[in-house]
DNA sequence: TAGGCCATGTAACCGGTTACATGATTAG
DNA sequence: CTAATCATGTAACCGGTTACATGGCCTA
């Protein structure tokens, strides 16, 4: 016996999908599809759902089908012309009640935890590179977090960047401080073929 | 033009796929499929990738298939026998070469962010519910780190332990810290269905 | 003149998940 | 008596990605 499903599709969904993403960043303002898929892989938005062209393209068009956003076409000199999106109000209805529904835990994966987790299988050098590498990559994170502030018109943008500093601060210095200790740890158990080939 | 296709199947995968967990988690130890889901997504290899039964029972048949894996069957009084698998010399040949080649960047992604981005059009009450949630989760995350430890036999998991232990207790103290500020946010922007409902 | 950026869109693919089948034992 | 836990495994599905098609402009 089926309870509810009386207002169209899209009712079972997940809270957080493509569909949301781009309600969220239509939400803070007008944009394009390709803009979109860049807000959604740099910048503000990066850190909720990962989204490529062969899924945004898709469900802009279909939420326009639903109602939830309006495009318009605009012509430039020179370049492609552009299809700029822009949120209705059923559309912030429904971002709205997906972002009061429960909301799904946050997600952190990381290959480089597996490496230091695992560290007593790596040959040295390559710990000691690969912690390099993070290191360098958190360094890159978070100016990339200093540098996108202001450009965007949320009033939550501020709280959350510096939400985000504070997390990868912590996660550096921690590396930094404690690196050694997992160098120490790295080669106490290689694989005999690996020894074999030294 | 093909260019190298060599050495059997296997060879573009990306690092991070369940057969790499699976070979990180029996290189830790020997195990089951049944306990190898449990470690994935809860315990100390829940930071890598998501992984299920329909994921994990295939890719352990083709492991075994690939010699990466052996299996053992033990008959248990009263359960279900159970199929405990060990990792090779070839296998853990294969995780060595999955660490080595160069990680994939970590990948965060939060809901509760989203919710904290859009705090202008969330009703207060919602928002401040969601923050509770948020805090109480991080609360437990914390309870599990502490848990979890020592009954895993690999020399980085005191490390990684540690470093879960710090990134968490950064993102708690913040949030606690300055809640109230986005709770001040919360409601500026309401969308005028919403407003009308009240 | 090669490559990168702008810009939209589609089709094939794929690595996973969900839900199911099966069944005994133990805890509430 | 019910629900959870142990335990293995399969088939259908699906939400995404990758790669491609197209093409003009700008920069090195």
């Amino acid at each position: 016996m089926v309870i509810a499903a009386a207002h169209g599709a899209a009712e079972r969904d997940l809270p957080m999908n493509v569909r949301t993403l781009c309600l969220a960043i239509l939400n803070s303002g007008e944009s394009t599809g390709y803009e979109i898929r860049k807000h959604s892989t740099e910048g503000h938005f990066s850190h909720f759902v990962d989204a490529s062209y062969g899924s945004i393209y898709p469900a802009l068009t279909k939420m326009e089908q639903d109602g939830l956003v309006t495009s318009r076409e605009e012509r430039q000199a020179g370049k492609p012309s552009r299809k700029v999106y822009s949120i209705t109000d059923a559309g912030r209805l429904e971002f709205l009640s997906a972002l009061s529904k429960p909301a799904q835990r946050d997600v952190f994966k990381s290959e480089f935890l597996l490496l230091a987790l695992s560290a007593e299988i790596m040959q040295p050098h390559i710990l000691s590179q690969a912690i390099d590498t993070q290191q360098e990559w958190l360094d890159s994170e978070l100016a990339k977090i200093n540098a996108a502030q202001d450009d965007i018109d949320l009033a939550g943008a501020e709280w959350v960047a510096e939400y985000a500093r504070h997390c990868v601060n912590a996660s550096r210095s921690y590396i930094k401080k404690n690196r050694h200790k997992l160098e120490t740890i790295a080669g106490q158990r290689l694989p005999p073929h690996v020894i074999a080939a030294e």
